[in-house]
RNA sequence: GGCCCGUUGGUCAAGCGGUUAAGACGCCACCCUCUCAAGGUGGAAUCAUGGGUUCGAUUCCCGUACGGGUCACCA
């Protein structure tokens, strides 16, 4: 018996890893085009972390004509979870994340170098595996958990390195005929890589992100195969890699330790290594300690969460931008209204370490987002948002869409926009009292300032009514009409005026913009009130003035 | 513990041997103003630490401290 011979008894109906290469060429891209892939496990949880990582394959992509590829990794059937697959596509959709090939549902994918799920192409890796094993770089291992317990033990006592590696390395050694009756015994196996590597050396490696990193080479006889058949993460990954024509591997930087594996096993198989881009993890911060944000006590780190709250994705996804490459905030201030799209992103910009998660960061940023949006763009995401979530939300904005169309619009297309509103979830508090059935037909709780004199609140707002009101006013004759009231009852017409002279007047009109303010929406905050009015229309107007009255 | 990596205001961060050490969020003050939001102006606030190298270190080297990652038939 050989090794190739070895090699057909352990894969013998797999085809030679050249017909994947043949199936598979060099991708006839232009220069620079990068080849990026986002990779994640089907796990049921899609954290911000992958989002991050898809913002930053994406836009790269774009950026040079490249390809940006979906894979799934499900080479764990344990930790699998039903509709994994699906829950991942659907959150790249939310944030309007394209990939040019990969899986669309959780069995199917397009694009020319499928499939895209690692389960699908088991004997892909084993036909590679198959390879390694005829060149002698590969090798059975009939260790059991239990013997490799007692051996991490005895090297722990002894304080050695841990692991399966050079002398302990029992089943390297093993002849080829006790192999062979092994198998034929049936006994339970695994593929481990016969590393060629030596931990006094050193391999240098660039990373397109953190920079120069040496390593001592990897020594470990790492397993490639495991005995379900299916390939580790190391070997799936260089092998798809490699027969994707990955040019870039953008993953997080919890990889970059394992790099040593990576680099052996492209060389072991004879092909070229891609460039790395090893990205750090979005951390949070807990009792003065800096951690990964967690999937299980941080709820900001489940994509989920932003649906929720109703952040808009563009507002995430230029928050993640922001912590991809800070000069993005300054593209932005020059390009107020640019499509994200136009932003180069610089994977070498990015930081080396963590960036600690702000929400109030992007809540800001959420903001000036939301401002930008027209009427019927906020009209659109807020009802969607408040199908799902906010039932009552949903019925305001669809009882009468003109005019809550009105309602968005006040304040926005301005030179300088209204920006209050961060979140859907915010919307409804914003735009309630604007509505008369609600308004009308509810008890309000007014709550005056300066003027708090019931009497006197009585007078001015029945001025207001009965003699100036008038709904056809342009606003300056509008706000005209308010100071002839406010100096009628003995307020400075001027704010400056009252501020000069204070002892002359009761008050100013600022004072009696407010009562009016307060009977027309119950709130002493609201954008202009000559819009509001505009919006809410003459009877509305009188009816809620009257209603404060009585 | 071994091996990697990192440390600039509260946070995100520019910076690449000589700078008054940018900018943004947050905070404070003022201005604008019918309120609020926005906007404008200004302010407080930073180079972890000890040694080198150098005419000169935030920047280069070494140590220390602190933080992060990783050491599976998980990815």
């Amino acid at each position: 018996m050989d090794y190739k011979e070895l090699a057909n008894l352990i894969f013998p109906n797999v085809k030679d890893s050249s017909y994947y290469e043949e199936k598979y060429p060099e991708r006839n891209l232009k220069e620079g085009a990068m080849v990026v892939r986002f990779a994640p496990s089907p796990t049921g949880f899609v954290h911000i972390g992958g989002i991050f990582t898809s913002v930053i394959c994406s836009k790269v992509a774009k950026q040079t004509d490249g390809v940006f590829i979906l894979r799934i990794e499900d080479t764990d059937q344990k930790r699998e979870v039903e509709n994994g697959v699906t829950g991942i596509i659907d959150a790249l959709k939310k944030f309007d994340l394209k990939p040019d090939e990969g899986m669309i549902d959780e069995t199917n994918s397009f694009g020319d170098y499928g499939p895209y799920k690692q389960s699908q192409r088991k004997e892909i890796y084993q036909s590679f595996a198959k390879k390694l094993i005829e060149e002698k770089k590969a090798y059975p291992c009939f260790c059991k958990q239990e013997d490799l317990d007692n051996m991490r033990k005895k090297q722990e006592d002894a304080k050695l390195r841990p692991g399966y590696y050079g002398a302990w390395a029992t089943c390297r050694n093993l002849g080829l005929d006790e192999i062979e009756r092994r198998i034929k015994n049936g006994e339970e196996y695994i593929i481990r890589f016969k590393s060629p590597g030596n931990p006094e050396k050193k391999i240098k490696h660039h990373d397109v992100i953190k920079g120069n990193i040496d390593f001592p080479e990897n020594d470990q006889d790492i397993v490639i195969i495991k005995s379900d058949g299916l390939p580790t993460y190391h070997f799936a990954h260089v092998v798809d890699d490699h027969l994707m024509r990955t040019t870039h591997v953008i993953r997080g930087d919890e990889w970059l330790s394992s790099l040593p594996i990576h680099i052996q096993l492209f060389q072991a198989l004879g092909v070229k290594i891609p460039k790395y881009a090893h990205i750090a993890p979005i951390m949070k911060e807990e009792n003065g300690a800096k951690r990964k944000l967690s999937k299980r006590k941080d709820p900001e780190a489940a994509v989920e969460y932003y649906s929720k709250e109703g952040i808009p994705a563009d507002a995430a996804k230029e928050y993640l931008l922001n912590i991809a490459n800070s000069n993005f905030e300054q593209w932005r201030r020059q390009n107020k209204t640019a499509s994200i799209d136009e932003f180069e992103l610089q994977l070498n910009k990015m930081s080396v370490s963590g960036a600690l998660f702000d929400m109030i960061k992007l809540l800001d940023i959420s903001k000036a987002v939301i401002s930008r949006y027209s009427k019927e763009q906020v009209y659109e995401m807020a009802d969607t948002w408040a199908k799902e979530y906010d039932k009552e939300l949903q019925n305001l904005l669809e009882e009468n869409k003109e005019y809550s169309l009105k309602i968005l619009g006040i304040e926005r297309g301005n030179e300088k926009p209204r920006k209050d509103i961060a979140k859907w979830s915010d919307l409804k508090d914003n735009i309630e009292y604007m509505y008369d059935n609600r308004f009308l037909n509810n008890k309000i709780d007014y709550v005056y300032q300066n003027i708090n004199d019931q009497e006197e609140i009585n007078k001015i707002l029945k001025e207001y009514i009965e003699n100036k009101f008038d709904i056809s006013d342009d606003k300056q004759t509008w706000f005209n009409k308010i100071k002839d009231v406010a100096e009628k009852f003995g307020y400075a017409r001027e704010v400056k005026e009252y501020k000069q002279n204070p002892e002359n007047y009761k008050g100013h009109v600022g004072d009696v913009s407010t009562v009016i303010r307060i009977a027309l929406t119950g709130r002493a905050n609201t954008p202009d009130m000559y819009e509001i009015m505009q919006v809410l229309g003459k009877d509305s107007v009188n009816a809620r003035l009257n209603k404060a009255i009585s």
